[in-house]
DNA sequence: AAGAACACCAACCGCCACCTT
DNA sequence: GAAGGTGGCGGTTGGTGTTCT
């Protein structure tokens, strides 16, 4: 097909992102919001691909993300979800607001691996290691041994002491709710958008404060570049949900 | 104190799906 | 329907910080 790479190989910078770049990229996508990555780099004044300037919006830049070590409940969230999903990140990722797939990933790869290997349980397929995978066996039941697994065996794991928002017993609900919630998992396996539901977000119901217009505002973003190396959650943005951030990326859009 | 080994994670690469022409 | 362009995804790598010897 004769493919274009991307962007021209000669004068694109690679490597770690400097803040000035990180600045510049900010200030170009709040002003003009997300559209044609290909261009992005060549109006925003970057000698940067514009997969590159994409990728580090989305995994460092964007003003929703968490930070921190994965609560408990969220990695068991992933566990349950990859044995349901595989390695789709981004579906998987897509269920835990504030989180990027290269983020679960990593988080993947050199934590709940090997945890999961360590327990015998294989990362892949979710199975024992010591005994044959069952053909039979539905695959989604291996998750929940694992989860018990965890929670028995490393209640007290590295991750416990880190950003967790919620309860002990919210975040059981929360996962019970997602684990039992058959709409969802279908919803998962057809490839379909991501639900919008109340339980997916920790705004309680009638919540004054809860809209878009508590944001600060994105017409002046001097705030943003103050705040980017924080975590969401020092900005009281962790109640952000799919629907609000959805309305601000088309909200942008339309503005661009 | 110094070097080696290990762990972590940001970023890159190549492929694929989707959209437009 | 084919070709081309773009964005997105998943695998992998390389740099850096931390721990161990």
């Amino acid at each position: 097909m004769g493919r274009q790479p991307c962007c021209d190989k000669l004068g694109v910078k690679k490597g770690p992102w400097t803040a000035e770049e990180d600045k510049k990229l900010i200030n170009f996508i709040l002003t003009n919001g997300q559209c044609c990555w290909r261009a992005v780099p060549k109006l925003a004044g970057l000698r940067r691909c514009g997969k590159s300037c994409r990728l580090r919006w989305t995994n460092y830049l964007r003003p929703d993300l968490k930070r921190g070590l994965l609560s408990e409940t969220e990695e068991q969230l992933v566990i349950d979800l990859h044995a349901r999903l595989g390695n789709r990140w981004s579906k998987i990722a897509a269920r835990l607001p504030g989180r990027t797939d290269n983020e679960i990933k990593n988080h993947w790869n050199t934590h709940i691996k090997k945890k999961l290997i360590k327990m015998g349980i294989d990362p892949v397929t979710h199975q024992p290691l010591n005994k044959e995978a069952k053909p039979e066996e539905s695959s989604s039941h291996a998750p929940h041994s694992a989860d018990k697994h965890i929670s028995e065996n490393d209640g007290t794991g590295a991750n416990s002491s880190e950003d967790n928002s919620s309860t002990p017993t919210e975040d059981s609900d929360l996962l019970d709710t997602i684990c039992n919630d058959e709409s969802l998992l279908n919803t998962l396996w057809m490839d379909e958008p991501p639900l919008v539901d109340a339980s997916w977000t920790s705004i309680p119901a009638g919540e004054p404060n809860c809209n878009i217009s508590s944001l600060p505002s994105w017409d002046n973003c001097s705030w943003l570049l103050d705040c980017q190396d924080f975590g969401v959650k020092d900005f009281g943005f962790d109640y952000l949900n799919d629907i609000e951030l959805n309305t601000l990326e088309m909200g942008d859009k339309t503005v661009a």
